[in-house]
DNA sequence: AAGTGTTGATAAAGCGTTTTTGCTAACAGG
DNA sequence: CCTGTTAGCAAAAACGCTTTATCAACACTT
């Protein structure tokens, strides 16, 4: 507001194209000395260049846009924290659209951050079903914005995206679990539909096979990614004749997978509720490695899936993608298992 | 990227004025016809607006930037999320900056804004001591950038604050206590020379006080606002002859007055691992109400700030900011009590 | 017939940059 | 002394939009 490069010209008797050359580094053919009459000046006015105009000029914005669908995240500030951080280092600054679920806003925030132009877009496209995805979808591509899309369901479906490797998830998971040696275990999930949830059984289902374990006694429960799921889902996963095949030895499981740290929450709440106590008699692991589960009052072990990673590598990505534009295939982003107080070895 | 109202303008062999005219309504003096011919032809190009030009030429960016340093807000979910809402219900986008909590970040991540021309900033000012303080009143001062800080120290002390009432949130956390029957009730709260914490207990005297106490017996510890302190703080409230004042009667409070669900979660956790059943023997409240309280294994009691509250009356005020420019004296926001179950009467 | 209003549209300036092109003065080489 | 370079800077166009002034054409008045 005020101070623009022509003010700086004035008072400096140059011309605003020499003070824009200098301001930007560009030309190295001013000498030091104009150099120094131009950085003073620019100090003492306070000049603050005007993004705008520079975008205009520039048609580069420096901006990425996150846009997640309200819900689809439980706990939102690790992702936008880590984007947040992984752009300002990029040199970006990061405009946040949660648009309701429905489909309706989902693709106004898209638009909305087109016409801002943005340098990236980052988009969560789980809460878009059938019509709406294939509207997403041509927006997208008529645009040229690059636009990288994240976790979520369908993401797989689309070009430059990052994801965490659902599949090696689910088998660290469940290798954790057999390692300590159990044998019952459960799954409580999200959404059945969600390919999250998909690659997530794959992984632990290989890893049963591995131990040559028969899948027909893995009990699973979809439900909401909520806590709620998982405090009925443990208690329906307890009651025998459930879902899980009957069988006579089985009283249980002794270990449960929760598809997300929030289930996992949920399963604590109603373990402790109900006396069950954890790990010693019941283990419990989730999935995100959200920052409240490290505080739980039984400090969660769950499957990190790498914020930050996967924030760095997005926004990377995004910055190659405004240079050539080459055609890239999803890339998987490695999870690891943080072992913490929520599971331990079966009782003998 | 492509599509300008030029191309409307060849297309329809009408001027850019026209064109300008007829999709920001203004005028009414152009007819029906004109009008149909320009808005199908801009349908069909698929025209989008670039809110680069219309800020450079309007002087509105329709952007608010909230600045929060890290580590200042530990759910920043439930801010983001808010701020998030009441801006896009007000035509805004949101530019979140997260800057590291030293100064030099800070001011960066304000000039940042400043740069990009935000309509508002929102900060929390917390973060910042001494001359730093010095520095981003200047920044704002001589910029004319609308900006109102939040919740965070030092608030208070800047123009078009929009705070919630620590006070009457620590009146009512007391009150909640006594009201229950605690006569022995202790405060975690956070670091001392934060106003927050100093308007909380300024609240919980008055409660004291109003109920005949004597404040000598209120044991005050003061931390971090995280989990920890909340952790080592029942500790240390435990044990006699801590900063608690000697006293025959006192086998250490029967009630907790937390300054934050963060420091709340650390007591209930530490709760557990002793054996000190909530609510039963030990109530505990917390105080912000953020998401994952809900789901503590004992679900938190807790004193609402109402952060979609103070967010939509912020976006307001900024909104008003923008139109004329009238000083305003920083608001409070007053909060409620959300009574969960880590309170309950006192046992006989 | 001249003046007055109204309607439907346009030309052009301006917003704050970047960037291309070009000009001038100085100086070196011959 | 002429020519060619180059260092140092400037003019001007462009980016996509808004907005102010203006204008032509036509219909009424008087």
């Amino acid at each position: 507001m005020g101070v623009t490069i022509k003010d700086i010209a004035k008072k400096t008797g140059l011309s605003i194209t020499t003070i824009s050359l200098v301001l930007n580094k560009r030309e190295s053919r001013i000498p030091e000395k104009t150099r120094q009459i131009i950085e003073n000046a620019a100090q003492e006015l306070h000049y603050s260049p005007n993004q705008a105009a520079i975008s205009l000029s520039t048609k580069k914005t420096n901006l990425i846009a996150l846009i997640i669908p309200r819900g689809s995240f439980y706990f939102l500030g690790d992702l936008v924290s880590s984007m947040e951080r992984a752009c300002r280092n990029a040199g970006y600054s990061l405009c946040v659209s949660l648009p309701e679920e429905d489909g309706d806003s989902c693709l106004e925030a898209l638009q909305e951050m087109l016409r801002r132009d943005a340098d990236g877009i980052i988009f969560d496209p789980s809460g878009l079903c059938g019509n709406f995805f294939q509207a997403y979808m041509n927006l997208i591509l008529q645009s040229h914005s690059p636009i990288s899309s994240l976790a979520g369901a369908g993401a797989h479906l689309l070009p430059n995206s990052i994801v965490p490797d659902h599949h090696q998830s689910g088998y660290l998971a469940a290798s954790h679990l057999l390692d300590l040696g159990h044998r019952q275990i459960g799954v409580i999930a999200g959404p059945k539909e969600s390919n999250i949830v998909s690659g997530l059984l794959g992984g632990v289902e290989d890893a049963l096979e591995k131990w040559g374990l028969d899948l027909k006694n893995l009990p699973v429960l979809f439900g909401a990614n909520t806590a709620l799921t998982g405090y009925e889902g443990l208690d329906a996963l307890l009651r025998p004749g459930g879902e899980s095949r009957e069988d006579a030895a089985q009283r249980g499981p002794t270990g449960i997978i929760a598809g997300s740290d929030a289930i996992a929450g949920g399963v604590l709440r109603r373990a402790y509720e109900i006396g069950l106590s954890v790990p010693e008699r019941l283990s419990v692991i989730g999935y995100g490695d959200n920052s409240p589960s490290a505080e739980f009052h039984v400090p969660l072990t769950t499957v990190s899936i790498h914020y930050d990673r996967i924030a760095r590598k997005t926004v990377n990505l995004i910055k190659k993608l405004n240079q050539h534009n080459p055609a890239r295939t999803p890339e998987l982003v490695a999870p690891s298992l943080i072992a913490r107080r929520s599971t331990a070895k079966i009782a003998p």
